[in-house]
DNA sequence: AGCTATTAATAACT
DNA sequence: TAGTTATTAATAGCT
């Protein structure tokens, strides 16, 4: 990306290649902080050099919790061949099978609920899901809704204010027309200014 | 890199979040390969969404290779508390205890979520739970909060035209004092009755 | 390590 | 979801 473009190939030259590490390296990284935090993503990279030097980035908790969360998730749906290096008992092994088709199947549930789940649930099985959040939602949402009722009051007792004044200019004025000693009274009586943008969308 | 700057902090529109998720994600990738190659580094990169779902890359090798070479390599110099519990080697009934134990867990979740359960989850656990929740709040927020939205507006719109006609009237008042030849004109020019209770919480 | 000339990535639009 | 394009960001080749 920049005077000339790039083969993808090993670079042969090793200072540009180690100068070419060193940066790209430090590009790698930041692209990798950058996508988490901008996407919400949780992100492990590690980096092996060719001399075998250790470079790591985990957002979001450690490389060890990373490690694990990605064991597990694999665990359940990815073929055989990942836990089959390790040396297992036959009759252990099947029951780990059966234990981990049930692990799979509750997974499914439970990234259905937490994460952006597909449209493999029964209805009836959403029915419920949409109820029990709605007893959760509750707790988050009242807050919200607590400082918009109150932003919608504050603006009816403006309107209220506003009403309450405005008739009685009106009178005032429908009173003067038929009598004619009209003195005005009005000036402080009622807060006819009244500060916009209080409340913030 | 594009058609304005970027703020290096969460992008809270969803749709913008997800189209940049996609396109970073793929540079990313794209430039994780382009290091391994063009200077001859192993790179292991695991990237969850916001929603739980797992992208990963593995060069020179498979990730599981990778993360025990990492582990490996971190053994002698992390502390022994850390990635001594990991199962990574261990015989079958071992396997058979974690995983029963996973199904635990996933069971404690789906009850927690299903059947209202009570504070029986840790905090981590807790804190996935809320945001998640917050995604699929989001939908059904939305549709109240539009409504809320909308109302308020129509609130402000009456303030507004209230307050037109207050100052329309109070001038009429004080113009009224001074000159003496005053003439009513003010009926159905401004709307001064508004009905109440439209909006109810 | 710094410094540009370039290329690559990508945010906002379609 | 997939393209297009105006800009910004990354970085290859030098110093």
């Amino acid at each position: 990306m920049a005077r000339g473009k790039v083969q993808l190939k090993r670079i042969e030259n090793p200072v540009h290649r180690q100068v070419t590490f060193c940066k790209r390296r430090a590009g790698l990284l930041k692209k990798a902080k950058e996508l988490s935090v901008l996407c919400d993503a949780e992100i492990g990279l590690v980096i092996f050099s060719a001399h075998g030097k250790l470079y790591e980035l985990a957002t979001k908790g450690s490389m060890q919790g990373l490690i694990e969360k990605y064991l597990k998730f694999t665990r359940g749906t990815q073929p055989e061949a990942i836990t089959e290096p390790h040396p297992l008992v036959m009759d252990a092994k099947e029951e780990a099978n059966v234990i981990k088709q049930e692990i799979e199947t509750l997974q499914k549930g439970i990234r259905y609920l937490f994460g952006g789940g597909l449209g493999t649930m029964a209805m009836d099985e959403l029915q419920v899901l949409e109820k029990n959040l709605e007893i959760w939602m509750y707790h988050v949402r009242s807050m919200k809704m607590n400082i918009m009722s109150e932003e919608i009051q504050a603006l009816r007792d403006k309107e209220g204010t506003l009403k309450a004044a405005n008739k009685y200019l009106h009178d005032l004025v429908l009173e003067n027309t038929s009598v004619s000693n009209f003195v005005p009274l009005v000036d402080t009586s009622y807060p006819l200014i009244i500060q916009d943008g209080i409340f913030q969308l």
